[in-house]
RNA sequence: GACCCCAUCGUCUAGUCAGGUCUAGGACAUCAGGUUUUCAUCCUGGGAACAGGGGUUCGAAUCCCCUUGGGGUCGCCA
């Protein structure tokens, strides 16, 4: 029988790097075994799904290079005979089954109300008492329920958890996971609005979309023995389950697609801030239900805007994060694998080809895993040293289209090729040529020279100081005939040899705070080639200006 | 709290299933030098771990048990 995998998120965000992980595992066992990736859509919860979010995972996911076989068609991408595979689409599917174990005795209807449960639970709480749902819809009447539900009472279906035996369920990461009777109460298959829960559903689609091999993160590991009974209950087969480690955040706490609205509360809370602020574009009614409901999620946007407002960082944990950080899908999914996969022995960088010929599920580490940024950003660094130079001015062109269109409209084909290749050695992200590169972007008039101690030793220190040297040079710049690195590099380092006993950093160091305003920049020469011959002695001359009122308050 | 899972350098891991070749290997981080027009690189070198206790065995990082520690789940979320 051939492989099939799937993954199947719920559509509630951003896809985040755990999810990326188990989306990775999926396809590489998949493919690793000539089988068959399917990309289903977990969207049975009406309070939370929506559609710009599981497009969200879809972009996610094309752009990590995981492409589904079977599943929602995007771009190319996915159909297949076994759908639909939005499970929201499939609903009359889950009714079959579930008069199908109705009939058969191993559910039944229960009339609590969410309300009299939570209290239930609280109650068990102050108890110290384990709670689990005591059964006392089995003791109503057939006539009452029959009753009950012609009224249009409200009701849920739970499963009927048998009672003899130990269920015993193999994992391949794990080995034998045994929960004894007793420890399951009888869980929801059926929520009142009609949806099916997510035990169920998976169940069903598992089975009828053929699914051989469940790979997931370990959170799950308390349902698989729900839904063994399921299938046992349905004469299902049972599929493989493979239950992948979590990953951490350096802290120690799991690494969660919550972790943003988290800081977020968090810093609300500390700050004492009661209604949303001005132009968080957030209703006062949504924001009291966020602050109460630690399991409500923000929109991307209005986190975004909201930690803007705030002042704060959010943490990265969604593979977008990281996309617009700068940083290489075919990095980010190599050290996502390296994070509870290892293919032995001392080899740690790898492709997607590498990874889907060697990856198998017993070298999958059963230990938690914490995400360790400085490790990632290291690999970047080498995947960005090791592409060619072609191919680094082309992706770092895509990635400014994306994020910082700024840098392609400011600067000619040419102008943009010379910035991109001055940077590529001295950058761990796409993101890195931006950030110290905004000076490029800037016009002449807006740089200043905030008097920080690089700057001032740059400019003001020394006999002669750089300022006298920027003088000197200003000139002889303005009469080269020829404005490319090569000639500038030899009319600055001949001038050196005279005025600097050839320490080309004395007059280099005060030229690239006159231009950019900062103490950084790519190589020199490079630095003054993009901005042009025009642009660097404006912005000179405009740093000269400035030399008194700096002197003046620098002593 | 109940149940379940896990345990090698600060971090990710190799080695564990088939016990000896392990005075435990690699990578990231860190520290000390060096190269460099700034930043970033780059080069050389150093320190750094088998959680603890009992077994089994001629021999245990490797097998068993206990303790401790960490984590997950306990939703009409998935």
């Amino acid at each position: 029988m051939s492989v099939r995998t799937r993954f199947a998120p719920s559509p509630s965000g951003h896809l985040h790097v755990g999810g990326a992980r188990s989306a990775l595992f999926c396809w590489a066992y998949a493919a690793n075994h000539d089988g068959t990736l399917l990309l289903r859509i977990e969207d049975t919860d009406q309070k939370r799904s929506s559609d710009a979010a599981s497009r969200g995972f879809l972009e996610d996911l094309a752009w990590l290079g995981l492409d589904w076989d079977e599943g929602p068609q995007w771009h190319g991408r996915g159909g297949g005979d076994t759908g639909p595979y939005e499970q929201s689409n499939r609903l009359d599917i889950y009714e079959k089954y579930l008069a199908q174990l109705i009939d058969s005795g191993h559910a039944y209807r229960a009339f609590e109300t969410p309300e009299e449960l939570a209290e239930a639970r609280r109650a068990a709480r102050q108890e110290k008492r384990a709670y689990r749902y005591d059964r006392a819809a089995l003791d109503l009447d057939p006539d009452t329920v029959a009753a009950w539900v012609a009224q249009g009472r409200p009701f849920v279906v739970r499963f009927k958890v048998p009672g003899d035996a130990p269920i015993v369920i193999q994992d391949a990461v794990l080995g034998e996971v045994r929960v004894e009777p007793g420890e399951l109460e009888d869980f929801i298959i059926r929520k009142a609005d009609g949806f099916p829960t997510y035990h169920l559903a998976v169940v069903v689609d598992d089975q009828l979309m053929g699914v051989t091999h469940v790979i997931r993160g370990q959170e799950h590991l308390a349902n698989s023995p729900k839904h063994a009974l399921l299938q046992d209950a349905l004469g299902f087969d049972r599929p493989i389950w493979a239950h992948v480690s979590l990953i951490f955040n350096p802290d120690g706490s799991k690494m969660s697609k919550r972790d943003k609205d988290k800081a977020l509360r968090a810093e609300v809370r500390s700050k004492g801030i009661e209604n949303p602020p001005e132009g968080a574009g957030i209703e006062a009614d949504r924001w009291q239900a966020w602050l109460g409901d630690k399991t409500m999620q923000l929109e991307t946007e209005e986190a975004t805007r909201l930690a803007g407002l705030l002042g704060i960082q959010l943490p990265a944990i969604n593979v977008d994060d990281f996309r617009r950080s700068g940083y290489l899908p075919e990095v980010l999914l190599n050290y996502l694998a390296l994070l509870g996969w290892s293919p032995g022995g001392d080899r740690e960088q790898f492709d997607l080809a590498f990874i889907r010929e060697n990856f198998s599920l017993d070298r999958i580490v059963k230990s938690p895993a914490k995400f360790d940024r400085a490790k990632l950003l290291a690999f970047n660094l080498d995947a960005i040293q090791a592409m060619d130079d072609d191919q680094f001015v082309v992706r770092l062109q895509a990635f400014c289209q994306d994020f910082e269109p700024a840098f392609l409209e400011a600067m000619t084909t040419h102008q943009f090729k010379v910035f991109a290749l001055a940077n590529k050695a001295r950058s761990k992200t796409f993101l890195d040529p931006i950030e110290s590169g905004r000076f490029f972007v800037q016009g002449d008039d807006e740089i200043e020279w905030p008097l920080t101690k690089p700057l001032r030793k740059a400019l003001c220190k020394g006999e002669p100081c750089g300022f006298d040297r920027l003088t000197a040079v200003r000139d002889i710049l303005a009469e080269a005939d020829s404005w490319t690195p090569e000639h500038l590099e030899t009319i600055l380092t001949t001038w050196a040899e005279t005025h600097c006993e050839g320490n080309l950093g004395k007059v280099a160091q005060p030229i690239r705070v006159a231009v950019s305003g900062g103490s950084v920049s790519p190589p020199i020469f490079d630095t003054l080639e993009i901005l042009g011959k025009d642009a660097t002695l404006t912005r000179i001359d405009r740093c000269l200006s400035q030399r008194e009122s700096m002197q003046e308050s620098s002593t």
